[in-house]
DNA sequence: TGTACATCAGTGAACGCGCGTTCACTGATGTAC
DNA sequence: TGTACATCAGTGAACGCGCGTTCACTGATGTAC
């Protein structure tokens, strides 16, 4: 009737249950060991019936990612809305501190979205979104560091322009980019942030970094600064 | 015999042999399908036989992580060689593009070692050693900076030396970094490498940067500015 | 040089496991008159 | 309000697959006297 009728409501609900399982399991033995039969195993039914929810493990797969991608992105989303507009570093040290935190407690949910591509599956459109939003919050930072005029938007440009998708700096808030350097600049600082999490979190800096977060505090700001937010 | 034996020679071939099928289907289908069985079915011989080479899975697996290592660090140090040793810049940039077309041209050797850790699998020690060689290399870099004076080796060192894992500045040629901030620095963009590799091949860029090349030129020459390497 | 023995390589069958997916089915819940 | 029908949720068995690893074994290759 007017309300989505009681079955389409417990359809929602066992869908989002058994999204959340998965979750879990996925959480605590990683994407590899993530099987529908286990999951239907904890929830009580047949392996059969979440193929009422899900066509296929791949399409559970693709739910998972895109949770991923937009708990990771509300997370950095957050820490930037934690700080006055103005405060620049503020901003952008605590959205690079938030993504670190989040991929430091959810590791293997991290290692889904920036890890390795998971074997013959093909992100479909609708990860696509999700999977951007660090990326804008970065981005909306440095727009407004070029706004206040901070961020040098002017500097050399050599053909860097051509390297970014063309309209990207428009639609993330960079109009006077001419060059494209700012945006070349800035997804540069995004690869690199996420250069210092992989390394953390799959242990490639074991014996060479002592105190991580100290280093990954330096090395965020080092970013803001090469920027030039400020 | 003076020789190590006819035997111990067939057995050392055999083992070689099994490594590089198994690499094969690595390299074309991921670590995650790569299984004792094929590779046995390939070379012709019963599965169990491959045991009395390699005691496990996970055995076999350690050779092809080695061996990845190997192949990309030699890559790196031949790249860096391809130039006189006061052309900084130009070797920095050699060795960085080095990085990045091995990973280009072997993907999924690339992603076990780079990517999402293997579920399950502790990297034993034998793997350390060829980790270090692509940071090796850049280090040398970077300390042959310091010692011709271009690398500035004072700047802003608040509290990095403590970041860094004590002593490795000076085994890796960085004796006079007292703030432990060029060692800082250095690790920094070595992980940025990294990151700017992983995004692209793993596909994290698709959206945003048009030229590959050109873009990841531009971002490693940044590094070398930053570092102060010219 | 020849024989007796020990070592090693390789076989083939088997164990036990878990997976994704399909299919015909039983009931229960909703809908239309 | 009551009945006839359609829709949907969930079951349980089965298909077919491939995996890592073990084990008792047969021969062949090396070694010691």
């Amino acid at each position: 009737m007017g309300a989505p009728g009681v079955r389409a409501r417990v359809r929602a609900e066992l869908t989002r249950e058994i999204a959340e399982v998965a979750r879990q399991h996925l959480a605590s033995d990683g994407a590899a060991a993530l099987s529908l039969r286990a999951v239907a195993r904890e929830l009580g039914m047949a392996s059969s019936a979440v193929y009422r929810y899900f066509p296929s493990r791949d399409d559970l797969l693709t739910a998972l990612i895109v949770d991923a991608y937009d708990a990771l992105g509300e997370a950095a989303e957050m820490a930037d809305a934690g700080h006055a507009r103005a405060d620049l570093v503020g901003r952008w040290q605590a959205a690079c501190a938030a993504v670190r935190s989040w991929a430091k407690a959810h590791p293997h949910e991290y290692a889904l979205v920036y890890g390795s591509p998971v074997p013959g599956y093909a992100a479909p459109e609708a990860t696509i979104g999700p999977a951007g939003r660090v990326g804008v919050v970065l981005c909306r930072i440095v727009a407004d560091g070029v706004a206040a005029g901070v961020v040098d938007d002017t500097s050399d440009g050599s053909g860097l322009d051509a390297t970014i998708l063309p309209g990207l700096a428009a639609e993330l808030g960079l109009p006077s980019d001419p060059t494209g350097s700012v945006a070349a600049r800035a997804v540069h600082a995004w690869t690199s942030l996420f250069g210092l999490i992989n390394f953390e979190l799959f242990g490639h800096t074991h014996n060479v970094v002592v105190e991580d977060e100290e280093f990954f505090t330096a090395s965020t700001a080092r970013l803001a600064a090469e920027l030039g937010v400020r």
